[in-house]
DNA sequence: ACAGAAAAAGATATTTTTATCTTTAATAGG
DNA sequence: CCTATTAAAGATAAAAATATCTTTTTCTGT
């Protein structure tokens, strides 16, 4: 559904929307290290958001990435269509060219309110309401220091 | 989700189970036409999947790939177990390596009931039951000789 | 001005997925 | 028994995704 490169820049917005400003960017070295990533591929997408204006970033001397107010304007969805493109999304499950309500695959029905639903997670909240719907619910970008067994508490 | 290989495949295995019997064999030819998929490529799935049992064949002259009755109580989870494996299905939608309802990804909400569904609905109908459900829904498994819009009512 | 830090850009490498080609083995029908 | 047909097996190829490396540019603090 979505690429490696995609889940990535997706968790590195989210990342920087939480966790960074103008007066406070961060590095590559650091996000990738926070969020169990490959360095230099994070670079090459942070680039990509960077070209596209989903990510704002200042070369030399405390200099990194981060989000500024605009950039959390954007949503989660113009990241994917940033790396991965839309046709990922849009494809039909069991691969049929032409799959819809009127031809459906056999699993069409499932999928769909599916799709919708998780669309609408994306394309409908600001990156601002996204970040701050994180940390308001104690989801998780990164499982790095989160070393429990599966049924533990969340710290 | 799915890669390719496995798309092809269990529309392979449901195209067999509707129009192939012990006695009306079929050709990977015939199957990468109806289905439109590589034809040499598909035919390297139906092996893996003859070699996994999933799959009937028998060579030379009116010979090809069918399925028999016990290939029938087969369920398309199998088939996806035999192309793909199961990792691609368990693994977190926004790539977090221990994801759960405990440490949940943004998404995670939204996508486990999701995949319970496709899952149940995967593992728990044999190819047979499968099968009948298709025929008696009108569901699609090549969109080949339907050239409709969107809006047009199936054939 | 200079040195160091960090991203940008471009080139290269590796791995995985997708796809094809060639040869061999099995089978049925004449 | 011979030939045509078809899958099996193995080798190879092409494309896409993932990942890394090297050089250049930009910026900051001194």
């Amino acid at each position: 559904m979505l690429s490696n490169a995609c889940k990535y820049a997706i968790r590195s917005v989210l990342y920087l929307a939480i966790h960074s400003d103008a007066t406070a960017k961060i590095g590559v070295k650091t996000i990738a290290q926070e969020l169990e990533t490959p360095q230099p591929f994070l670079a090459k997408l942070l680039q990509q958001l960077t070209r596209d204006t989903l990510v704002s970033s200042t070369k030399g001397p405390n200099g990194g990435f981060y989000l500024d107010d605009n950039n959390k304007q954007n949503t989660v969805w113009d990241v994917i269509k940033s790396i991965d493109g839309t046709k990922k999304f849009d494809t039909c499950f069991l691969g049929l060219s032409k799959c819809n309500n009127n031809n459906p695959c056999p699993v069409h029905f499932i999928v769909v309110p599916f799709k919708e639903s998780i669309l609408s997670n994306f394309r409908d909240k600001t990156i601002l309401e996204y970040s701050d719907e994180i940390k308001n619910t104690q989801q998780v970008l990164s499982l790095k220091d989160l070393n429990l067994l599966d049924g533990a508490a969340p710290k």
